[in-house]
DNA sequence: CGCCTTTGACCAGCGC
DNA sequence: GCGCTGGTCAAAGGCG
């Protein structure tokens, strides 16, 4: 997971790789990095000069690089399939997709005053729910575009009203419509580029590009070349929280972080992701960070 | 008219 | 088996 907070002014930006199909195991994570966020502590690393992460580097080249490899854990998650929890069609018979859906919930969490992250997706409500432990009502969404098997729901966290959690679940099997396509290449001009783009609409809500969808990596291929910051705002804080958390504190990001399997890997930092494949892994200490009275 | 949101009902998984 | 909970469906209504 990394917590990425690219633009102070927009907020802070939470990717949860593979969290627990456990909701609750979820919001133990959410709440660890509430206890982060208050304390504020235990910068694990700092990388004054490092070349800014680019978040969707991050989710695509990144993360999916390193997901990818950790797919034989998420092959192992498929006994635990979150999807199992459909409902019986007619006739009692489960209607399973032929292919079956990429499920790597990814959760983003935002600050916000709204709760509308334009991801360049259209989107269309589909319910909303009151879930415990979150006076907040879930909004649940599907991809509208037909056949795209993406889904995700919003909810605000119960420990803070501007908090917006958005928890992806799928990957688009289609590229972002044009229309939006158009505000993304805005969003490309902006300091925070590549990877989940952030930034302040005009009407206060937040455009984020999130690696669920293969347009992105495709974009980045296309692209052929890392987004970075200015070098001037680089500098990092990052903090390993508990849970497979990474805290990313705004201006700059020099390293980019997964959990894996317990273990922090650094799967790079901006020269290492250039010039290819260097994994750093540090053990994480979870247990020690992380307040177990959630 | 098409698309979207709202909202109550329904269903399945899980714990007791 | 029962109740709780999360997730989904689908009808109704609103909006541009």
């Amino acid at each position: 997971m990394i917590i990425l907070n690219p633009n102070p002014a927009v907020g802070l930006l939470l990717v949860l790789l593979r969290p627990s199909k456990k909701t609750g195991e979820r919001e133990a994570c959410l709440s660890c990095q509430e206890d982060k966020f208050n304390t504020n502590a235990q910068t694990s690393n700092t990388e004054p000069n490092g070349a800014p992460l680019s978040p969707r580097q991050a989710d695509d080249d990144g993360l999916e690089g390193t997901v990818s490899q950790l797919h034989s854990a998420n092959d192992q998650m498929d006994g635990d399939d979150p999807f199992a929890k459909r409902r019986k069609m007619d006739g009692g018979m489960d209607i399973v997709p032929v292919v079956k859906p990429i499920r790597e919930p990814r959760v983003v969490q935002t600050v916000s005053e709204v709760d509308i992250l334009d991801d360049g997706y259209r989107w269309r409500k589909y319910g909303q729910k009151v879930v415990r432990g979150n006076p907040n009502p879930r909004s649940y969404y599907k991809c509208t575009n037909a056949g795209c098997p993406v889904r995700k729901h919003v909810e605000r966290a119960s420990h803070d009203a501007k908090a917006v959690i958005t928890t992806y679940e799928g990957k688009h099997n289609h590229d972002v419509p044009t229309a939006r396509t158009n505000s993304h290449e805005m969003a490309g001009s902006a300091p925070l580029t590549g990877g989940s783009r952030v930034r302040a609409e005009e009407n206060g809500s937040i455009s984020l590009d999130l690696g669920v969808g293969i347009g992105y990596g495709m974009e980045n291929r296309r692209n052929g070349q890392l987004h970075t910051l200015p070098a001037e705002t680089v500098h990092s804080q990052v903090q390993v929280s508990c849970s497979g958390m990474m805290v990313v504190q705004p201006a700059a990001v020099a390293a980019c972080y997964s959990i894996v399997n317990g273990s922090v890997s650094r799967f790079g930092t901006i020269e290492n992701r250039v010039q290819g494949t260097c994994f750093e892994t540090l053990l994480l200490q979870s247990s020690a960070q992380c307040p177990q009275n959630y």
